[in-house]
DNA sequence: TTGAAAGCGCTAACAC
DNA sequence: GTGTTAGCGCTTTCAA
């Protein structure tokens, strides 16, 4: 069962290795019918060059990866479907690791890149990635990069994202317009770049509709989904709890419609509620719920097309420049449409 | 930029190749003093061996595909993780494939692996998949395999599954006892192992509860979303509509639900509702749905545990021996408890 | 148009 | 305990 090579197809047809190597490649200076007769007996024989010798022998691997801090959310997963899908087109393929939100398990991946073993990254990083300097090494060492959705600012390369401090200030506003006077508004991470658009939009729309910020009005979620719903329990149990809350991510949006239901709280009766989210069952919530619905697949395939360029093409640099894809403000029940 | 390399490593200390690559590895030929000394200009220089090389020396990559139908699904989500979290702590690499549910597409990502790309594979087969003799080629040129969820049953390897047939059973049975007369299921793919198990539980249950087995009230259903919708709604709409539906994938819940919702047949009242899914949601849908719920992660970590082993221990043989996890049937509100 | 040979970076015999 | 060398499978000069 000893696999095939291109030495052992070069002997069974009585020709040189190097002939071989050049017909499999469509070479010119190879004569039609040599090449015929090398492709036939190669698909005849299952062939498929071992693309470790080719990577080391050409210094490029036809491999990118892409780091996430996880897959079970809507968006991770419409991403890498569309980042899989520009992958194979262009004959790459893709690395998969998780972070799991930690910046020390991120930093030992991107360590391992300093390697060969992918010609870029995509990445999208955790709630623990204040600093970059993990990302700025792997970038110095040559490497092309590119974020998407949770991007660092201080990085000088190209970055996909959505128009997040734009959809939340309408979000906002749209609550505001719904005559809500007490916003809540659920982080994550202060330190992570979605975050802190998004939050701004919030802020800012209340700024200019009048309504005071308050500090208690933000409730900074964490990791722990368990964690996250007694906070969230206690968040509208108190005297000035909320009328409206906006979630900055999709993992909030069980336990505050849990919440809700626990404290006998309507929505959007007693609270309106609007989340950024890409669930398919948003509209059969109960209530059909109020979504920022951002274009995973777009920025995922956007994403994974301004890597290849920069990989490829040899004068096209990666710089600061980012695209930008404007999410969609969806209007349901749970902010009363 | 250029990386640096073993040779220029071992340039730079005085030493040989050899040497450094033993004192890497940490073998017991080499002297503490040197090994110290290596270990501590690499880690310096951030030295990273290129894995291709060693790959190619040694004839393993340390890599492992991953193949799935899509990832828009929570099952494959949570499993991914499942793999990627075992991948991690042993060491290996993860592909990813899509195959988007088609049969061709399959065959050719798995004839890719024919060049030492991967050290083993987990699949989960595409809707289309019926032949398996890409796979069993596969197989045969050396690469073990892991099946988890959707296996194909004439090939001889491992797989994990879920008790696919006994927990539809028991769905149904609880419909039966709900008061259910004419329970519809809701089918994918004919060919599909998962299918197959758990229309012949729901068939079985029937049959056991006195019901009579009627065709039509079984509807196939297919990757177009739009048109299992409208199938669907007729499906709801003949006189001889059904008053409870198992889905027999989570992606038919949104249709089920939208299309009840449109019929104005309330859940559970006029119907009850019960779906294999994953998904976060289903407490908080409308109404809550009850749900054959999966151990994605665990069926995922067990394959890859399996796979390893094949992969790993030489007289470790990857039988026809199937490793059977049991789904929980969560009842909830749609199904009227 | 074809072939010989060097070498990508690493590991593993084997020699010293 | 350390070094020399061959070779994994491929591509790419360069020579014939």
């Amino acid at each position: 069962m000893s696999k095939l090579t291109i030495k052992l197809l070069a002997k069974e047809l009585g020709l040189a290795v190097s002939t071989v190597s050049k017909a499999l490649r469509d070479s010119h200076e190879i004569s039609a019918e040599t090449k015929a007769k090398v492709l036939e007996y190669a698909r005849a024989h299952n062939y498929v060059p071992n693309p470790y010798a080719s990577s080391l022998r050409k210094q490029k691997s036809k491999t990118i990866a892409v780091v996430l801090p996880e897959v079970a959310d809507s968006f991770f997963s419409l991403a890498i479907n569309g980042i899989e899908s520009i992958a194979r087109e262009k004959g790459y393929h893709v690395l998969i690791y998780l972070t799991h939100e930690s910046r020390e398990r991120e930093e030992e991946i991107l360590g391992e890149f300093n390697s060969g073993r992918v010609d870029g990254i995509l990445i999208s990083v955790s709630q623990e990635t204040k600093d970059s300097s993990h990302i700025k090494k792997v970038i110095a060492s040559g490497l092309p990069v590119v974020f998407f959705d949770r991007v660092c600012d201080d990085v000088n390369t190209a970055k996909v994202i959505t128009d997040d401090l734009e959809s939340c200030y309408m979000a906002t506003k749209h609550l505001i317009h719904k005559g809500c006077k007490r916003i809540g508004y659920l982080s994550i991470s202060k330190s992570l770049s979605i975050n802190k658009k998004r939050e701004e939009g919030y802020t800012r729309a209340l700024q200019d509709g009048g309504i005071p910020v308050k500090d208690d009005a933000i409730l900074e979620c964490g990791t722990n989904d368990k964690d996250n719903l007694s906070a969230i329990l206690h968040f509208l149990k108190g005297r000035n709890r909320p009328d409206a809350i906006i979630a900055s991510v999709e993992k909030l949006v069980p336990p505050v419609y849990i919440a809700c239901n626990k404290l006998k709280l309507s929505i959007p009766g007693d609270i309106k509620v609007v989340s950024f989210t890409n669930l398919g069952t948003s509209p059969i919530l109960n209530p059909p719920l109020t979504t920022i619905t951002q274009p995973a697949f777009e920025m995922g395939s956007k994403a994974a097309s301004l890597l290849f360029k920069g990989i490829e093409k040899p004068n096209f640099k990666l710089t600061d420049e980012t695209i930008v894809i404007p999410a969609a403000l969806q209007k349901r029940e749970s902010s009363n449409f």
